[in-house]
DNA sequence: CCGAGTAACTTACTACGAGTAAGTTCCAGC
DNA sequence: GCTGGAACTTACTCGTAGTAAGTTACTCGG
């Protein structure tokens, strides 16, 4: 009977616990409904405490939002950085990024929802946390593209950001279509496909 | 002294004038403030109109936005089709329509804004329109895949699809990184390198 | 010129959600 | 048991989306 809905004999809980009694629902909720789509209200009701205490806790709607974001993210990415590093080359570590990546996220549908709702903040101060996530992603994939290049040859690092850049966007939008698709395909495939259509290029740079 | 703030005398217009005038103002100012940060109320200050006058007229905040991305996404998406129609071949199509659209993004800063802020919209109503504008863009580019490949061939839907999907999301995203960075490359770099990355890869699927 | 009829427009609201001020209750340690 | 602080609440303010109901100005037939 310990289900998601709380039992009334609820009392007092030291901060850390409420905290993080907070920020699952607000997960929950924000994956469900979006951020817009999201009252303060709402989640106080569910967590069964008063707005207020989630203003003391977390400062603001932002502040509750980008707490989430710093968790999922944080998952997100140690997941695709470990599935990079462990590969033996180059090539292989491509595959397996894409790979982790399109699996991490058709595992967890709900964290993704936070993530593109994320990028629905072109304003607000969530903003720039989201730059932040983005960026590391940016930085790793540039690593990898500098880590494909010969080390004597000069480095264009115009050119890597483009690739980074390009790579980044390719890769939500197709998480975004892969959510929305009716019947989309497998993470092997969309990351095969991926791989095919960006490893010769890649080697384009490295000969520029 | 015809400015942009409008002299006292103003009175009725008919409805078609005063569609345009409230769209203009709009989409300036959406563009300055984004979505979030422009209320109706400086909507109808600014055109010297009451608020409910523009509800009557566009129905409600979205549908007024939605109103301003419908005339600046026809304006970019005619603008890169026509240079990808003007193209000899595939491989300069191609060219022309990264360089098309960078270009244009130069060129209309703040139809841009609004066209990002476009994306900040996974919820609400205008999701569907985006989504509509965007699917408008891939077909154009599954087009050109498309015309790419050799007649006889069978065609991987999945594949031609993945494809567009990664070369919308790799615009998206490096137009957004063009306007935020401090020394953006030019469109023209970008627009090459871009191709350069691609191209080859474009290949692989033919002969696959 | 003049009185409808209607399109253009306004005033004055409601509803709801973010954020806050000022408390009240419970538990720890003396 | 009493006091101090942390956990928590009630009861607001303020801003903005959206609306109901009315008012003003143009127009067209007589």
């Amino acid at each position: 009977m310990t289900s998601t809905t709380e039992q009334p004999p609820k009392r007092r809980r030291d901060r850390a616990a409420r905290e993080r009694e907070i920020l699952e629902a607000a997960e929950r909720i924000f994956g469900e409904r979006g951020y817009q789509g999201t009252s303060m209200d709402d989640v106080a009701a569910q967590v069964g405490v008063s707005k207020p205490l989630i203003y003391q806790y977390y400062g603001s709607k932002d502040g509750l939002f980008l707490a989430c974001l710093a968790r999922l993210r944080g998952q997100l990415l140690d997941t695709v950085a470990d599935a990079v590093m462990a590969a033996p080359n180059a090539e292989d570590a491509l595959y397996a990024g894409f790979l982790a990546w399109f699996r991490f996220l058709d595992e967890h549908p709900q964290a993704w929802s936070v993530l593109v709702d994320e990028g629905m903040l072109s304003a607000g101060p969530a903003a720039e946390a989201t730059d932040e996530v983005r960026a590391a992603f940016i930085e790793l994939i540039a690593t990898m593209v500098r880590m494909n290049l010969p080390a004597g040859r000069p480095v264009d690092d115009d050119e890597v950001q483009i690739v980074a850049q390009s790579i980044s966007g390719a890769t939500e939008r197709l998480a975004i279509w892969r959510t929305r698709a009716a019947a989309p395909p497998s993470p092997e495939k969309v990351a095969r496909t991926l791989q095919d259509l960006l490893w010769q290029g890649l080697h384009t740079l490295k000969t520029t």
